[in-house]
RNA sequence: GGGCCUGUAGCUCAGGUGGUUAGAGCGCACGCCUGAUAAGCGUGAGGUCCGAGGUUCAACUCCUCGCAGGCCCA
């Protein structure tokens, strides 16, 4: 026994991890030294000039407060970059800030209403000036700037805060104009039309998410009106067509019908029809719900056919109060969005009052009306509803419709319609001038570009993100909102056909003829100042809207570098990215924004040509990971309503981020929703970094301090036992799998491989079969299960770096005296130790066995303190193993069955041949072999397997050909098609799993007994010493005292109970003195006292 | 209404190419250890693999249709 590692030992001193140190004290510890040591810049140096692996940030807002699923999707982002960094690629990370939006301009607009008490956003501005708006929202973006920079520190998220882009700095704008006037100029952004929900009281549109909290149940009028369809001429037959409407207002905007083309229509005439010859027309289907159940006796059929049929065909309009402008109408129009579930399966067109009708407008080049002002009122000058709101016209058309004779029927209907959640109005659809990137135009090359994507999971991308971009649609930037970059398109006032786009500064002071002030700001409202004439001799003025915050942060793999006005050569070189990760929810925004602005400016930029020849990467980010929500320990998504929000401030400090990264990255795939439980955290993550310190400090460093480091004295690896020569494999093996697994992005399966290894294969049985081997440090069998244990460590840590960079790294410094953020994942392949593939599986053979062993111990009701005499094993090899296999894997079986006997503490491990007389053979048919020999016999083939005799099998081992009748047919059996099981049979206790079998012989011979006894008296010293609180190395004297049995067992075993317990003498007796303090217990209904006694 | 994902033990999750004893951890029961000790280990009991059809000698696995939950979009 060793020393006491004293104050001035020799040797390094590994400090000690105790389990009772808080998390959130050691990372701070580690937070500290990395600053203090630049660690982050110093890994960048470190790879400066290795291969370029390109990440992006997705910019976030700081406009509101960073939450748990930050720390997920952050979380993702960190561990694949210092993955890669680790791999030796140089990893850049610049920070980016998403400052523009909507979201912003809440935020104020909130504050305004509780300062000023005004509601709606027009009176807002008003009040205040768009001016001090903007200025409010520029300052508002910066909230929560500290808590996230805070946060990132904090779960050691390692990203470049020192030069961030800023979507609204004057050089990111100016290259997100560059873009713009490069897509205009390339007739991909124009204007157009987009129907809105729109308030007239507020004058504003509102986005889908104000949409969605603002629906109430409404009754509004369901009316049915039929329309005279225009026949040749001198057709006798009035023909009409039946349409459904609930917003009779938008009948004086008709223009067009659709019908449904595949849907089957019929044509029907009154039966006791006297005067006119008249007929109606609907959806086959729609009819008993229309006309009523007993229509058919009422109405007869007159003809019924295809939708399509009507295609093409006029028909008169209900109200003739506006002028057509150029364009088709009253026209019967084809749509395949026409359903047969409601109405008459004849929808009226209204372009300027529906999406549907308006995308329908688009397709069938029909006139556009829009005689409502954006007050939602008619023009004064209509008749009967001139200067009315359009809603409160409804009955004023529908009595007109009555009076036409066009009013077929008329009832109140009540369903769900969205209102403004501000000022409770309803909502109208309305068509704004919007502008447009043309995307449909490259569709294709978004598709192709889309293809090279490594997604993941591979689903979302040709799935949820694929759909979408084969349902593409033009990209609607514009927004007519205040704070956000201003679209540079200047529109002459003369005619707005003369429009040019600003695509920089300096083309903008050349236009206007000036240059730019010192302090120049693109934003709202100074750029609406410059103002320049055009050639026809109007004024060209800015178009007022600002853009879809989703084109800025599109635009940043070249607006952060200011690119083109600078940098060509660091765009070049960051261009495209190797990898990105969001969370699902940015399917349709950043990925989409991303993947839409690089195709349409295509050679526009370095590296970006589109050339499906090739094969190259062409997409702007050539792998994505995607990751799904973090919902609450009951599943459900977090919000502010339901308060089970969960503030990564309160959760961090509790279990550290360590646990809380693993707990994040491993309790289920990325792609999948996870619940964010705390009692998770600590059983899963938390278990297992507590038994990480175990090993480390209590196994490890605790022992390695009486005077072990690393040194030429540790024996070579392939000189250490069969044990380390084991472990060492296994490290090697579970190495190559993490590395393999991170590189496809498998993060989840990486790190729960290398932590089953660690609780699996270290911690329950290296060092539980190793533990003797630590307690001393000077023989080459310490210093082979040190050096062991310390290689074991250190790669573990490196391994598990990128999902848990503080304990690693802490641990790794005290092993090495190195960062392990500086150090390379992985050992290489000089480095690594051989992999014996053979060795494993003989280890895992031995481990089964031992399972069986401990099963039969149990049922035989022996603990296992109690020796007995021999196990008897069998381990199923398949008939395929060559001769030369087999004899290697028993060699192997020979040479660890020491492990066995003393994992299950018997003097004899045995294992059994055929040739024993106690086996018995039996056949495991092969299902996947014998299904292609036999095919639909498969089962009989089996059954006959399963009925082949012991002497049968010992033939076929031996060698002679096996034949298995099926029906009249008889075949030959390889020994691929049949496992050989065998059996014990005799006074063992027999467990028996998959082919392997442990047979145990209980037998409790008196040598053992007393063998035993010397166990369980050595069992209580130990307690006692514990108990006494002596040390490790305190040296002792022992007395026992007990009768004759327990007097026989300590004498025969007297030597090996002086060197267990540390005892310089072992006295005995019937009796002890009072002089010692005594310990009484009972063994096996036998009194038995012990005294001890520390010496020195 | 459309698209995608998920559904396996009480709970949280694994389960290439279809192959006959469906696994793990937690929890639970029983036990062990006491030189990792406010730790560690073992053994065991738990399953109509969401449901219904289909393909196949054989389906947790493939196909179809449902049901339930989630996300996104209309």
């Amino acid at each position: 026994m060793p020393a006491a590692a004293g104050g001035d030992e020799k040797g390094r001193r590994f400090r000690l991890l105790p389990t009772d140190r808080s998390p959130d004290e050691l990372e701070l510890e580690m937070l500290a030294r990395w600053k203090e040591e630049n660690l982050f810049q110093k890994t960048l140096a470190q790879a400066e000039g290795k291969p370029e692996f390109v990440f992006f940030e997705g910019p976030p807002t700081a406009n509101g407060k960073p939450g748990i699923h930050h720390v997920f999707s952050r979380t993702v982002k960190d561990l694949f970059c210092r993955y890669r960094a680790m791999s030796g690629n140089h990893v850049a990370r610049k920070a980016g800030w998403d400052t523009h939006g909507l979201p912003v301009e809440i935020e104020v607009e909130k504050r305004i209403e509780k300062d000023f008490g005004i509601r709606t956003a027009k009176q807002q501005i008003e009040k205040i000036g768009v001016e001090r708006f903007n200025e409010m929202c520029r300052e508002s973006v910066w909230r929560y700037r500290t808590d996230w920079e805070e946060l990132s520190e904090r779960i050691a998220y390692w990203l470049d805060y020192s030069d961030p882009y800023v979507t609204y700095s004057n050089n990111y704008i100016e290259s997100v104009w560059w873009a713009l006037a490069t897509m205009f100029r390339r007739g991909r952004l124009y204007r157009g039309h987009k129907v809105l929900p729109y308030c007239a009281r507020c004058g504003t549109t509102l986005s889908s998410h104000e949409v969605a909290q603002g629906y109430k149940d409404v009754k509004d009028p369901s009316a049915y009106v039929a329309l005279d369809l225009v026949e040749e001429e001198g057709a006798a037959t009035r023909r009409r067509i039946l349409v459904w409407t609930t917003t009779p207002w938008t009948l004086v905007s008709n223009v067009a019908l659709a019908v449904n083309p595949g849907l089957e229509y019929v044509e029907l005439r009154k039966r006791k029809s006297e005067t006119t010859d008249e007929t109606i027309i609907l959806a086959l289907s729609r009819t008993p719900a229309v006309l009523g159940d007993d229509f058919a006796g009422r109405w007869e059929t007159v003809s019924s056919f295809r939708g399509s049929d009507l295609v093409g065909k006029r028909y008169t309009r209900p109200l003739e109060w506006v002028e057509y402008p150029e364009g088709k109408h009253e026209i019967i129009v084809g749509e395949s969005f026409v359903s047969a579930e409601e109405g008459t399966g004849v929808v009226h067109m209204a372009p300027a009052f529906g999406a549907d009708d308006y995308a329908a407008g688009q397709r069938n080049g029909l006139a556009f009306l829009q005689p409502v002002n954006l007050r939602g009122e008619f023009p004064a000058e209509m008749p009967l509803v001139g200067g009315m709101f359009v809603k409160d016209a409804d009955a004023v058309i529908l009595q007109e419709l009555k009076r036409r004779g066009l009013l077929w029927k008329s009832t109140l209907h009540e369903h769900a319609y969205p209102h403004c959640w501000r000022c409770e109005t309803p909502l109208l659809y309305y068509a704004r001038t919007s502008w447009f990137i043309r995307t449909t135009e490259f569709k294709d090359a978004m598709l192709v570009r889309n293809s090279r994507v490594d997604w993941h999971p591979a689903e979302t991308g040709s799935g949820r993100f694929g759909e979408w971009l084969t349902n593409n649609i033009d990209w609607a930037v514009s927004r007519d909102r205040y704070w956000g970059t201003p679209l540079p398109i200047w529109v002459c006032d003369r005619d707005a056909a003369h429009a040019e786009a600003v695509g920089g500064y300096a083309e903008l002071s050349e236009r206007s003829g000036a240059a730019l002030p010192e302090n120049f700001d693109p934003h709202k409202p100074f750029i609406d100042s410059y103002t320049w004439a055009c050639k026809c001799g109007g004024t060209m003025t800015r178009t007022p809207e600002v853009i879809d915050a989703w084109f800025d942060s599109g635009s940043m793999p070249f607006a952060q570098w200011h690119f083109p006005f600078e940098n060509r050569d660091k765009f070049e070189r960051y261009y495209p990215a190797d990898f990105i990760a969001e969370g699902i929810d940015q399917t349709r925004g950043w990925f989409y924004s991303l993947l839409a602005i690089a195709t349409g400016l295509g050679d526009a930029l370095p590296n970006n040509v589109l050339a499906p020849e090739l094969a190259i990467d062409t997409a702007p980010f050539r792998a994505v990971v995607v990751n799904d929500l973090v919902l609450d320990a009951e599943g459900q998504k977090m919000s502010k309503r339901l308060g089970n929000i969960i503030d990564p401030k309160s959760v961090i400090p509790r279990y550290g981020a360590d646990a809380v990264r693993l707990f994040l990255t491993t309790s289920s795939q990325l792609w999948t929703p996870r619940r964010f439980d705390e009692a998770g955290i600590r059983d899963t993550a938390g278990r297992f970094l507590l038994t990480f310190k175990n090993v480390y400090t209590g196994i490890f460093a605790e022992y390695a301090n009486f005077g072990w480091a690393p040194s030429d004295k540790d024996p070579a690896p392939q000189d250490r036992p069969l044990l380390d020569r084991w472990i060492l494999s296994r490290l090697a093996t579970v190495e190559r799998e993490a590395d393999q697994q991170l590189a496809r992005y498998e993060a989840t399966n990486s790190a729960k491989g290398v932590m089953a290894f660690f609780d699996e294969d270290v911690s329950k049985w290296y060092v539980r079969q190793s533990r003797h081997r630590f307690y001393d440090v000077d023989a080459a069998d310490n210093r082979a299960a040190f050096a062991t244990l310390h290689e074991i460590l250190a790669v573990t840590c490196r391994l598990l770096a990128p999902f848990a960079p503080f304990i690693t790294d802490w641990v790794h410094r005290e092993l090495t005296g190195g960062s392990v953020h500086l150090a390379p994942f992985t050992r290489g392949v000089s480095g690594a130790g051989a992999v014996d593939v053979d060795l494993e599986r003989t280890m895992a053979h031995v481990r089964t066995l031992a399972t069986l062993g401990r099963a039969a111990r149990e049922e035989a009701g022996v603990k296992v303190r109690q020796p007995l005499a021999r196990l008897v094993c069998v381990v199923p090899i398949h008939g395929t193993a060559s001769k030369g296999a087999q004899a290697r894997a028993e060699g192997m079986m020979e040479e660890l069955s020491p492990l066995l006997a003393a994992e299950l503490n018997v003097k004899k491990v045995e294992f059994i041949s055929s040739a024993d007389d106690l086996v018995t053979l039996k056949a495991k048919p092969n299902f996947r072999t014998l299904g292609k020999k036999f095919g639909k016999d498969t089962p009989l083939a089996a059954e006959a397997v399963q009925a082949l005799t012991s002497e049968a099998l010992r033939e076929f081992e031996a060698g002679k050909p096996l034949y298995v009748s099926v029906g009249n047919e008889s075949r030959e059996l390889s020994h691929e098609d049949v496992t050989v099981v065998r059996t014990a049979s005799g006074d063992l206790v027999v467990k028996e799993e998959g082919g392997y079998f442990a047979a145990l012989d209980p037998a409790v011979t008196r040598e053992l007994r007393l063998e035993g006894l010397a166990r369980e008296v050595v069992s209580r010293v130990q307690r006692l010493r514990k108990e006494l609180g002596f040390a490790v190395s305190d040296r002792i004297t022992l007395f026992v005292a007990g009768g004759a049995e327990i007097q026989e067992a300590v004498k025969a075993f007297q030597k090996w109970i002086a060197d267990e317990v540390l005892a310089l003498t072992v006295s005995m007796g019937e009796k002890i003195d009072g002089t010692h303090a005594t310990h009484t217990f009972d063994l096996d209904g036998q009194s038995v006292e012990v005294a001890l006694e520390r010496v020195g």
